[in-house]
Parts: structure tokens; C-alpha cells; sequence
DNA sequence: CTCTTCAGATGACCTAGATCAAGAACACCG
DNA sequence: CGGTGTTCTTGATCTAGGTCATCTGAAGAG
């Protein structure tokens, strides 16, 4: 495999072109290194290939490299729970961290590339490098912040609301990757969506029909346009 | 005041009564000097009172030591979101690490006592002990699990299902305080409830009724019993 | 002790989104 | 190619819980 292609394991920290979002956001280069030592860089995944399932032992956290993961749990009464979704330079994993097993499940919902960094050296690690401490409270401090937003739009919001708010998170999350915040290919489906959201396929259908009928998207299968950003962002308040 | 008074500030760490649950859980008797040092114990609030507003700079992360506190956010729109709700033992004010001020705001939801620890030192100091450091990353990953247990309660539950979990969820950690897991004051209002689990006063109100005439519980304004603990259990399923 | 206020309960109605049922548009595969 | 699951869409109904309106009772103020 060409070291150019956007799943190869043959990049290291450095060179990644995640580096300014990831990890390495607060290391110098010299840190970076060592950092470079303890992330394994695994081969590709394929789609819905599993990243670690439920109930495993906690062993690392990951970051996506390339493609797109989903994390979710299982209910007693046996329905999937979607509870995130992970586009490159985002961490995942840190649920397991409270009792030592993962309390979600992860798998690749596109052809996807992941690098795994065992718990115990980034701890080690941390202790060496307090920014690198520092930048992984504030990683999972932003966890939070964001299932608590969730939260939120769950217990407070329409239908519409939640899908224009998730619509402007992956808008953002493209923009902050250089890419673009209007066009962009949806990795998940329908049926995750909703699950996502709190919604069954079917609200999430007919919100997009009516968004499209209000000209503020245009829908294609899982390519999606924005064509009045602010009009979202007003809907999504 | 009396140092037997449960919001008497002349408690250390090593004697508080919630050692076992609260921060020096992971600590050796030397270490627990140690963090006892940066602690500070502030006088006692009142109903009511603010421990911090969102906005405001982020400095520490707060334990209660007695009474009760929820954490709220306000909404774009000037709507309330509570948050969370904690009792004695449990800490709080973790939101505010990922952007250095708090996205929460945090009062007393009765006379109340909180430790502050300052969270540069808490760092510091979680260099020095590694368990701490470990500790302390456990309780944040605790925060995100339960978060997203509340995000799948939300999404996928009745009214029924919601109350009932919560009633279940203050139960346990009154029981993890070696208090009576079957009867207890609840220390929120019914708003509070609703607004917690994305229902109504009016919905709160009647689920509480209907779980009096099913004999699962006995209501007396915040008094709670439990009749059957099993019932209640498999209904929350 | 009376007046006011505010938390809670209860009843009558109404709507957003679930559920059920049916088609349409793909993708995968021998 | 035609066949066979999927995924997505669209329409017709149903219902849990929201909204609104009223009542009760306990707490606090003077």
C-alpha cells in the first residue's frame, strides 16, 4: 500500500495530517517523538469491522486516522444505543476507562484507520509530560461537554432541531479538518441518525424531505449540501 | 458551630466521613495529608446558593461533603437544563477543565457544604501520586458513562421508565453512603425531576401517582418509600 | 391569625412523532 | 443481466406526553 493512500499505517505522529487536532495539539516536537513511541498504528479497517466490543477489558484509547467510527451500547431489552461518532483526529475509547472494561462498542462504518495508544504508557507518559496530562483531562472534560449538550437537544428539542444541530456538528468537525462545511458525504445512515438522535428513520426521512422542500439543503442519498447555512444555524439556535 | 455538625468546614479528609467514596478512595494514609493540604473547606451555603456560575473562569473541581447540589446549564433560548445532581462524596464542576470556565452552573439545593480543590494543584499533585492521577481519570470517565447512560434513558424510555431509573439511581448511591436505600427525602424539587429527565411537572407528578396506586411506592412530598424494590427495578429494566 | 405565594396534584384536550404498511431506489451477487 | 435483500421514502393512523386550566395545601410574611 502507497504511503499516500489515507489509510496507510506508514505515518507516524509527526507527519500526520491530524496532528494540529489530535493527540499532539500540545507537544513540542521533541515530545511528539515520544509520544510516536507508544501509538500503534493498526492495518485498515474494513466497514463495520470492530474496533473493541462491549464488556472487553480496557486496554487503550484510539484516535481515527482515516474514515469514520461509530460507538455504541447495547440495552438490557437488547436495542443498540448509537452514542457517537468519531471523524478523524477524534479520540474514543475513554468510556472504559471508569471500570476497566469498555462500556460501548465501536466499529468502523466506512473503510477506516485507527491508531491505538495503550492506556498505561499514555499515563506514564503524562506523568512525564504534564501538558500531555493536561490536554487529556481536557479531552475527556470535552467528552462531557458535549454528552451533556446532547442531553440537552435530547430532553428540550425538536425533531428538526436535532437534525440541524447534528448537521452543523459535522459541518463544523469538516471545517476544523480544512474541508468543506457545506458539502460533505454523511458516514452514517439513516438508521443511525435516529438512533443518535432519539428518532426513528422515518422522522429523520421526513425532516430532510422538509428541509429540502424549505431549500435550506439539497439530499442526495448521503451526500448532502447546505445551501442556507444561517437559516440552519437559526433553526438549530 | 460544632464540629458534629454535617456541614461543620473542621472535618480533614482523613476523618470525613466520605473518604471511602470521595477523592482519597485511592490513597494511602500519607498521601491523603497530602491532598488534605490543598483542599479548602468553605463555610456552609445556603439553599439556593451558587458554588459557580457558567462563564466564569475555571479554578477547581468541588466535592460535596454535605447536603445536595445540581448542576444546570441555560439555554441559548433561557430555558434551564439541570444537568446532574450530586450528593456527599461525589464530585463535580469536571465540565469546566475542557475550556477553562464552567458550561454548568452549580448551587446548593439545600443547606449544603462542598471541598474546593484547586485544580492546578490537583494536577500537581496527581504527578506526584500516580494513583491520583489514575483516580481522577476514572471519576471523569465515570461522568461520561453516566452521561451516556442519561442520553439513552432519554432517548429511548417512557416517563415511567425515566422516573423510576432516577428514583433507582438515588437509592444506590444512598446506599453507598450506608443510608437506607428504600426510604429517603428526595432533596430536588418535581421541576427539577422533569426538567432532569426531559418530562413535565405535570408527567413527574402523575408517574409518582401511579406508582402509589400500583403500590411500588409511598409518597409524601419529597419523603420517599420504596414498597417494592424489585418492581421498580425490572420496570426501570 | 390571615393573606399571599408557590409547589404539587389532577383533569380535559391536543399535537409531535411513533407505529404500521407500502412502495421506490439502490447495491450486491450468482 | 435479473433477482433479492437493504436502505430510504412517503402516507395513514395512533398515542404518550405536552399544554392549559383549576384546585389543594403547606410555608412564609406581616
Amino acid at each position: 500500500m502507497d504511503a499516500k493512500c489515507p489509510h496507510s499505517p506508514e505515518v507516524n505522529c509527526g507527519d500526520c495530517r491530524m496532528n494540529a487536532l489530535c493527540l499532539p495539539l500540545a507537544l513540542q516536537t521533541k515530545e511528539i517523538v515520544q509520544l510516536d513511541e507508544i501509538v500503534q498504528r493498526g492495518r485498515p479497517l474494513q466497514k463495520d469491522g470492530h474496533i473493541y466490543h462491549a464488556g472487553e477489558e480496557f486496554k487503550s484509547v484510539f484516535a481515527v486516522r482515516s474514515g469514520s467510527v461509530k460507538s455504541y451500547t447495547v440495552t438490557n431489552d437488547g436495542q443498540e444505543q448509537v452514542t457517537g461518532f468519531h471523524l478523524p483526529g477524534e479520540i474514543f475509547g475513554m468510556d472504559g476507562i471508569a471500570h476497566n472494561h469498555y462500556t460501548n462498542s465501536a466499529l468502523a462504518m466506512e473503510t477506516a484507520a485507527v491508531c491505538e495508544i495503550p492506556f498505561s504508557n499514555l499515563q506514564e507518559l503524562s506523568i512525564a509530560i504534564p501538558s500531555l496530562q493536561r490536554h487529556f483531562f481536557q479531552l475527556m472534560s470535552r467528552e462531557i461537554t458535549n454528552d451533556q449538550s446532547l442531553i440537552t437537544l435530547l430532553s428540550k428539542n425538536t425533531a428538526e432541531v436535532r437534525v440541524a444541530t447534528l448537521l452543523l456538528s459535522i459541518s463544523n468537525r469538516n471545517l476544523r479538518r480544512k474541508l468543506s462545511g457545506s458539502r460533505f458525504r454523511l458516514p452514517m445512515s439513516r438508521a443511525d441518525i435516529g438512533n443518535y438522535l432519539g428518532l426513528t428513520v422515518e422522522t429523520v426521512s421526513r425532516v430532510f424531505g422538509r428541509f429540502q422542500k424549505q431549500d435550506l439543503l439539497l439530499v442526495d442519498k448521503k451526500e448532502i449540501e447546505i445551501l442556507d447555512l444561517n437559516k440552519l444555524r437559526e433553526l438549530a439556535s
